[in-house]
DNA sequence: GCACAAATAGCACGAACGGTCGTATAATCG
DNA sequence: CGATTATACGACCGTTCGTGCTATTTGTGC
């Protein structure tokens, strides 16, 4: 890896990190550069634009995403096994390293909602990316006979994000100890709702 | 009312607008001051500081979903019916005139949940007494029979704000038409899960 | 209708913003 | 080795930010 990627990579791992806490338009150039230690000038050879900048750190979301909650999810037997394998590493993603702010998605989903433009484009495609993955690996649990035959699989999804999003909520802002708790028991009464008889 | 308040007025009323959009932050004085039509400094006269009309646009905030929410809803009688003219009314105030950006508390709640501050303290105490609502009107329903008296309350607020936030993002972000569908399944199958056996 | 208070405007400030420039240093390759 | 390109720097531009201070206009009560 040559010094200049190696540079970048450094510039968006820490851009993620501001970002996951003050959102994309918490990011400034200055500071940034104050933070790994460059120049804003020397920073921003790295990018043409702010703006590709910002495209540039969600797309490093997306890929620490795929790296922490999709791939090792995916490890998980398809059926019900691995659809509580995507919410126990979803839940885990939120308080991951690389995102000191929490689920940096939930913090772009309102913050980018009524801004108009690339970067906006770009979440919606990566969000609607990872509930089609749920419903696809509901419709799993749904013909290896887990789920009942009459589940719909993308409402299923649209539940498991409300669950997702009321346990961001009550953790990060209410800091509820019993976050986890609350999360996990809806979950797990989701599930119920929707399993087979046996 | 004097001529003061009045202004101020409108002065928190357009506030409250741009803060349902872009956040707190998005306030600016003197974007504000343009479309009240007054100068920075006059503007500014009304609140000694930044930090003051934020919190001053929080109490808008807080009173206005009171007008809108809370209070309507509340003349629906104790029970299940009450229960879902909450969900009802917190449907349709995501499209209130007076907040053109959607729910400006799930906006507010993903942009302070890292900053500490009045601003902060002020959200938390109104979200929390919005769960506590939902909770004790959950414990109404239970007591008047509707719903099963093993309900924990504290987890069906927590489930019906996840159906919320899941609608907010789908709605504000996705765009999906099916948004309000999915809502209106999701809460219907939550409301059979705690009902009571008839 | 006049005096006093309330409301608003004008102007200036220091800081931070995104971005551009020419230049210097460091890495890479023939 | 030397030459060339990649990388980084410091100074600076125009703008906008929040926030003072000082006039001046406007409304209100006696």
């Amino acid at each position: 890896m040559s010094k200049g990627t190696e540079t970048r990579d450094r510039i968006l791992a820490s851009a993620l990190r501001v970002a996951s806490v003050e959102g994309l338009e918490g990011i400034t150039i200055g500071r940034l550069a104050d933070a790994v230690g460059l120049s804003k000038s020397g920073l921003f050879a790295h990018f043409k634009s702010k703006e590709e900048l910002q495209l540039a750190v969600l797309n490093a979301a997306t890929e620490a995403f795929g790296e922490v909650v999709f791939k090792p999810a995916l490890a998980a037997p398809r059926g019900e096994p691995r659809v509580r394998a995507f919410f126990e590493h979803w839940l885990e993603w939120e308080a991951h390293v690389s995102v000191p702010g929490g689920c940096i998605f939930m913090h772009l989903s309102v913050e980018l909602d009524d801004q108009e433009g690339p970067a906006r484009d770009a979440l919606v495609m990566a969000q609607r990316w990872w509930l089609d993955q749920l419903a696809r690996a509901t419709r799993l649990a749904v013909s290896a006979g887990d789920f009942r035959p009459d589940v719909d699989a993308e409402l299923f999804a649209f539940q498991m994000h409300g669950i997702l999003s009321a346990y961001y909520h009550s953790k990060r802002l209410l800091r509820d100890p019993n976050a986890n708790h609350r999360a996990r028991k809806a979950f797990d009464a989701l599930v119920v709702s929707v399993s087979a008889p046996r």
